[in-house]
DNA sequence: ATCTATTTGTACGTATGTATT
DNA sequence: AAATACATACGTACAAATAGA
């Protein structure tokens, strides 16, 4: 542990629980410790820093709420260290962009780069299994919606379609930034409504565009898939610019 | 706009901190609470969730440590509710690449498909203070280094003509990866000493791509923008791609 | 400039919950 | 089943910061 220690009056910009996170990080950083590994306890992190328990808890707070950190009850428990989750690191994100306004438009101007970047990488790369898997998705829109309810699914199904693809990405930065783009795109269409009122001719066109897809997947041909998923991406974001503008409309006054 | 709520499916277990804090979140959704807003003080949140002071603290500090609110003492003072910095969003992300490891590779593949759409959309569209911010940055590796450390700098300075067309994004999402990713090359760069050994040839043929950019979007035009910047994504690629196969082969067993 | 009220920040003792042995 | 080792929660008291009288 690190020395115990004293009061700085000059860091005043730090709250004590900020600033005993941020050694915990630190030492834990220089230790070169791993998922799994385990922290002092709190009764040691008190006597070590002398600090309240409340101080510590605190601390222990920050660090979970960033997800490196796990705590467990009981005898063998105390707090480990943790990989941050994907789908922490996605929340965590997510607020970020909470008070900035992002439009269709400004999601789709990112996925029509790099959704063909990835499927040309993918391509003839996917286990049997995957391509078992995202088949079985498209069948959730291969037919017209009957109902509202069914319709708000198979926009959910088609977007899980692009999850499941940024799923398999060798590229740890290009999946987690792709799967988030498609988390933000799925809130976005749910909280707005964008798949009322039904449109047939966005739903035809996607079902088309993932089954062309598949076939240039398996058969391993990375160009095609590319070329697909790039008309896709412009075919869509014309289509959901339409969605959106509609969205809109409904709030404006006559 | 995505819900700014952890909605997970494992939350059969949340410690009541978290539920706290989760509450209180959804609440400040719900209210359309803006950057600023006054949250609840302690008192009252004590005597409304009728829990002790830790408790409601600890919640504030999970809160605090996403960025979501700030807290002030003093009269007048409390809990607000705040924006979520860019510093601040890329810290916590900064987190989930820690124990994934990334390659230079990996960032150069998203770098290359991002920047040369970014300045493509941003030539002739800057104001002229930022292009003359831009051309100072670029006189700072104008000349081959003569010493180790301006050898760094040199480094941190080209990198940070791409963190300034980051910034100048109308596109938040776009800004924020383009930044995320210029600010990951640079920890790695500087981490694993990748500036050494010198290596002029990435320096000239650098600053030569940053003035031919300069001048493309000086004058508006966005083709020629796009290809010098792809261009020098490739060609920055291949030549950092031989340092980091140096870098690794200083740690290699002979 | 000093006091005062308000509000967060820190300390500490005690009791309770939980999982392992 | 019981003892143990740990985190979790509560209540109170007091310290520090800051705006306003």
């Amino acid at each position: 542990m690190p020395p115990a220690t004293t009061r700085s009056k000059t860091d005043a910009r730090l709250s004590r629980p900020e600033q005993v996170a941020r050694k915990i990080k630190d030492w834990v950083v220089e230790q070169r410790m791993r998922p799994g590994d385990r922290l002092p306890t709190e009764a040691e992190m008190i006597a070590d820093f002398a600090m309240s328990k409340g101080t510590i808890r605190e601390a222990m707070r920050i660090l979970e709420a960033q997800g490196l950190v796990k705590s467990r009850t009981g005898p063998g428990g105390g707090t480990f260290v943790h990989a941050v989750s994907t789908e922490r690191a996605r929340a965590l994100l997510s607020n970020y962009f909470y008070f900035r306004d992002l439009t269709i438009a400004d999601v789709y101007q990112m996925r029509r780069t790099l959704e063909p970047e990835l499927v040309g990488a993918l391509a003839g790369r996917l286990p049997p299994e995957v391509l078992d898997a995202l088949e079985a998705v498209t069948d959730r829109y291969a037919r017209p919606a009957q109902t509202l309810e069914e319709e708000r699914d198979q926009h959910v199904a088609s977007l899980e379609f692009h999850a499941l693809l940024a799923a398999q990405a060798d590229n740890p930065l290009q999946g987690f930034v792709i799967g988030f783009t498609v988390q933000l795109l799925t809130g976005i269409t749910l909280e707005r409504q964008l798949y009322e009122p039904p449109n047939e001719r966005l739903r035809a066109s996607g079902h088309d565009y993932h089954m062309r897809l598949l076939a240039a997947l398996r058969e391993g041909d990375a160009g095609a898939a590319r070329a697909i998923m790039k008309a896709h991406m412009e075919n869509a974001w014309s289509l959901m610019g339409d969605q959106e503008a509609m969205a809109a409309g409904r709030f404006l006054p006559e």
